[in-house]
DNA sequence: CTGGAATTCGAACATTAGTTTGAAAAAGGA
DNA sequence: TCCTTTTTCAAACTAATGTTCGAATTCCAG
């Protein structure tokens, strides 16, 4: 394990990691790429064998990452309310609005993938079996007991949507109509709103 | 107005519309496009003066179709209770799920334009002033009658994107865990499902 | 040191993208 | 029919993409 290479690495997971979360796989060129980690144009190839390759490795960052935060959330969102669970759920999911740390960006690159897949992440998914939505189904199962699987996961989808719908249109969300100022206090409210619309919606009698 | 010239424009926004909802604006190449209308590679360029206009008279041709359709539905909308409006509305934004026709591959379009807008789209939004939320914010209107305009505008945002979370994701409602059938009863059921969550949600006391 | 392996580098490669070109063909009014 | 305009066509062009190459450099155990 020599360490200046690794260096080289570490910078291209960095800049790869942004580039990715801003503008999606396809739009992300190497050149762009290598230009912000100031490495050579064949060190991705070298590295990573490829494209591919490097987006490989973000993404299996960013899932562990991920995991890891919900498995460390996930015994105390067991010991809140439901509703409570519910509005910390989508709280994380809004952080991409605010915050620009590992995180948002993990969640911001799994927002591109909801779009439309690639292939890497879709092998990586299979391969891996990352329990990309147990949370979520988690979540709405304590609001609907019996219900069917079908019907949760719809509700999980249906619950990150109206989520992920706001994080993907982070820049339009600031200029009219909407007008938002995106603060901390905003992202808060904006929290509040989701969450009451939602709990309300999964509460109600079937 | 010569006749076989409009024959191959036809054919050229015909298959446009197609690819570019099956794929947005940048994964379409005009190749492609040419070879579904088997029409010349230089027939884009001679007619629409490049890739970006003929995509510009498609986003037009949509505009047009939605917005009519909008606006004939807009009548009856009022004569209805804001609960069944507001379920037509959603029936309306899931119908990609299960048609394949035209008005299907406008909103499909329009999805695209909502992850990442072109700049063709935000030039024609701003040239034309499209009452483009203008439906869905008078609709949930209706349920928060003293909501200032950020927070209606943030409901209407929530709306749209509660729908169009399945629309992206129409491939992936098939296979597990979603299983999903997508014939016509199940989309009945999902669009009678998310309009009651969504209603319950704006329905509740501020 | 030092010699072989690992890493970096600039250049070139092959492929695909959108566009342009100029000649050929078709169209249609006089 | 003729002649001009419009439209089609195959080919080439320019720019951008991801990748490969071989030489140069750096690293580090022996």
């Amino acid at each position: 394990m020599t360490r200046p290479s690794e260096i080289t690495r570490e910078r291209l997971l960095n800049a790869a990691e942004r580039l990715f979360a801003d503008r999606g796989y396809e739009a992300t060129s190497v050149r762009a790429i290598v230009a912000k980690a100031r490495v050579n144009q064949a060190a991705i190839n070298y590295h990573f064998a490829g494209k591919e390759g490097l987006y490989r490795e973000v993404l299996r960052i960013g899932f562990r990452a991920l995991t890891e935060h919900q498995l460390g959330h996930a015994e105390e969102a067991k010991a809140m309310s439901r509703e409570k669970a519910l509005g910390e759920f989508v709280r994380h999911q809004l952080r991409p609005l605010l915050a620009r740390d590992d995180l948002s960006r993990h969640i911001r690159i799994f927002n591109w993938e909801a779009v439309r897949p690639t292939a890497v992440f879709r092998k990586l998914v299979s391969e891996e079996a990352v329990p990309f939505m147990g949370l979520a189904i988690d979540l709405v199962r304590r609001f609907m007991p019996k219900a069917d699987q079908p019907t949760l996961t719809v509700a999980a989808i249906w619950l990150i949507g109206q989520c992920s719908v706001f994080v993907r249109n982070r820049e339009y969300l600031a200029v009219p109509p909407a007008s938002l100022v995106l603060d901390e206090a905003a992202v808060e409210r904006l929290a509040g709103l989701v969450s009451r619309w939602a709990v309300a919606g999964l509460a109600q009698p079937a």
